[in-house]
DNA sequence: GCTTTTTTTGCATGCGTATGCAATTTTCTG
DNA sequence: CAGAAAATTGCATACGCATGCAAAAAAAGC
């Protein structure tokens, strides 16, 4: 017997046995006394296996620790249940919670992710080789959009995509995203109501749609009011970027008084800016509404107005897409969008009479008003 | 011709035709007049191809669109390049960061990572079945453990299990934490310079080793200065608990006027509850001091006295960790403390002196000092 | 040019499972 | 209890690829 020191950590060298040798059906079969087509049936639901040989299987198999191969079923079935989800970045605390939804969301089916992350700032396309080769049900895009090319080898694979929070002009892809139009519109209603009149806009991912759609329905409802001349600064989802979007804005001769910053990630880092920078009083100097109603916008050190992203509902509808096209084989190319509503708190102005949407629901009444 | 609606949406009865018939390598064989074989090892870096025939099989596949099937070599070679990532909530803002860079370094090294999350509270076993199921090539667990039976189980299946942030006593899984007991004990040395006299603790998980060693290295220290009162509670990694343990901390008869919060994740809702809902001055009143110097503790809002938790050298480590141990197919036991330090902001009051540890390293010196 | 050595290639097989089909057993019907 | 119908079972095969082995081709040595 050799000498081996104590403690909880053990030399390099001293490997425990690995048998690598995972138990097969054919084991289990075996020590049932069935046929391997057995004990593959008794592990598949709504087979048709009598009670008695089943018991017998499972038993074998749980003496064994057998599990199944999902690579070798996945072989046959040519179905991995395995969902590619493609996250550029995790930075925006919504993501975070997609993911965890969307997991569990998935779990429930029966399905797993295949995660792509860390790959802020790049294409998506590098990593679609690795996701394809593991024969993935399906992709989800979130925060990160795919070439029209690789759109259309996952049609032709048959692999339907599913962009969250993004829409794209593909026609074959599905999508889903919050109403950013509306959301901004609403926005400016809000702020115009408070009897602002020197607005500005920090954009997103500029060339996203999220962006353009929440930045489109913004000037729309400003343009209702007359309002054309939009200070714009673009905060690109970085917190550096954003910081200094800001900065511009606030440093100019004409600074803004009402600023709609496109994610609630970017408002946070601009009130900080406006306060401890600038020194401005929110809402009394200058009023501040992010979009995302994430976590924190509801701190009392924040207390951000905020557009719901209702990352709850999203995640279903994005999960039911995908289940309908994988089980349907079909590639369908639908667009949902969920509607949200304005979180009014204390980081803006708020207006003295009720205010509505141009089509007439209620976007924001003071306490015990309508 | 049928008539087709215009349009991004199409109905729902109209999918695109599906192939769903991935190309085979005997395909691509013989397209480039080559056996099976021949486009297997054009595929295999170090295999035997003279490159005449690897360029034509090359040429072939791209015309094909091929891809190598992930599973079906996986059910050769016994490794799937995958690995397991079990991570319970993802709350704590160092998780998604730690995801990011995770995902980067696996994908380096053409690893990729199933991911399973959103199961809060709940033990980590149940999804386990799943996990292993998909033949992964090694367990990563992180904000969670697993019960000593399932750890055998992967020991007995040759699947190394790497803990992140957590450790465990369990004889064969690696770990990789930061110097928890250290960071709670500097905490300490620091606020006692400082001139508190009344410490309060706010601890996470109370049953994960990260808590039990903040908490331990904190009582250490403060007991090297004779403190042994220190107020108690439990924040459970809950905000709303967390809430309600500081609500406790606040209304006592003698509140603290120094709290170590286990995660800066609930020190920054700490904060939160001592300035809005107390009127606390912070540092005047309270000092704070968290751990983790999540991004938000950089705030000027909340500067944030922390203590590192160096996420890219530790994720660094557990990906060499288990590299180690895949590609040695061999199960290690080894523990990597990976060092922090002291990030001192301006939620703690500031000793007026250096201040060391009991082994005389500087834990923090007034500018200008030392 | 011919033998020896090295490189390249194809053949055949197996990885672990699901499933159509035919054989067998069980259940039902009268 | 016999016969028909239904349920269960095993056999054989295929999924897409990697790899040992032997055959063939190319390169090297003289």
């Amino acid at each position: 017997m050799s000498a081996s020191e104590g403690g909880v950590s053990r030399p390099e060298g001293s490997p425990a046995a690995t048998a690598r040798h995972a138990v097969t059906a054919e084991e289990v079969a075996r020590r049932a006394g069935v046929s391997q087509s057995a004990v593959s049936r008794a592990f598949t639901p709504g087979a048709s296996v009598s009670p008695k040989t089943r018991e017998k299987v499972l038993a074998a198999a749980r003496e064994l620790g057998y599990r199944p191969n999902a690579m070798a079923r996945t072989l046959i079935t040519n179905r991995s249940r395995i969902i590619g989800v493609v996250m550029a970045y995790l930075d925006n605390m919504i993501y975070p919670d997609v993911l965890e939804k969307l997991a569990a969301g998935l779990q429930q089916r029966g399905y797993q992710m295949l995660l792509f992350t860390g790959f802020k700032d790049r294409h998506s396309d590098p990593v679609f080789e690795q996701v394809m080769q593991y024969r993935v049900d399906g992709l989800l895009l979130a925060s990160t959009t795919l070439s029209s090319d690789l759109s259309d080898e996952c049609t032709a694979a048959g692999v339907p995509v599913v962009m969250f929070n993004r829409m794209t002009e593909h026609p074959l892809c599905s999508s889903v995203t919050s109403d950013n139009r509306n959301g901004g519109r609403q926005i400016a209603e809000f702020l115009v109501a408070a009897g602002h009149c020197r607005f500005a806009y920090i954009a997103g991912a500029a060339i996203s749609s999220t962006n353009r759609d929440r930045e489109a329905g913004f000037r729309e409802g400003l343009s209702r009011h007359g309002i054309e001349r939009i200070a714009y600064a673009e905060g690109n989802l970085e917190l550096a970027d954003t910081r200094a979007a800001a900065r511009g804005l606030f440093a100019a001769d004409e600074p803004p008084d009402a600023v709609f910053v496109g994610s609630d990630h970017m408002a946070l880092a601009v009130m900080e800016i406006a306060r401890h920078e600038f020194g401005l009083r929110i809402p009394e100097d200058v009023s501040v509404v992010g979009y995302d109603d994430v976590g924190a916008a509801d701190w009392p050190s924040f207390s951000l107005t905020s557009f719901t992203l209702p990352v709850g509902p999203m995640v279903d509808a994005a999960v039911e897409l995908m289940m309908e096209q994988i089980e349907s084989s079909s590639i369908l190319s639908h667009h949902r969008v969920v509607p949200g509503r304005l979180a009014v708190r204390g980081s803006a102005r708020l207006p003295a009479e009720p205010v509505y949407d141009p089509d007439g629901t209620l976007i924001w009444a003071p306490d015990g008003m309508e």
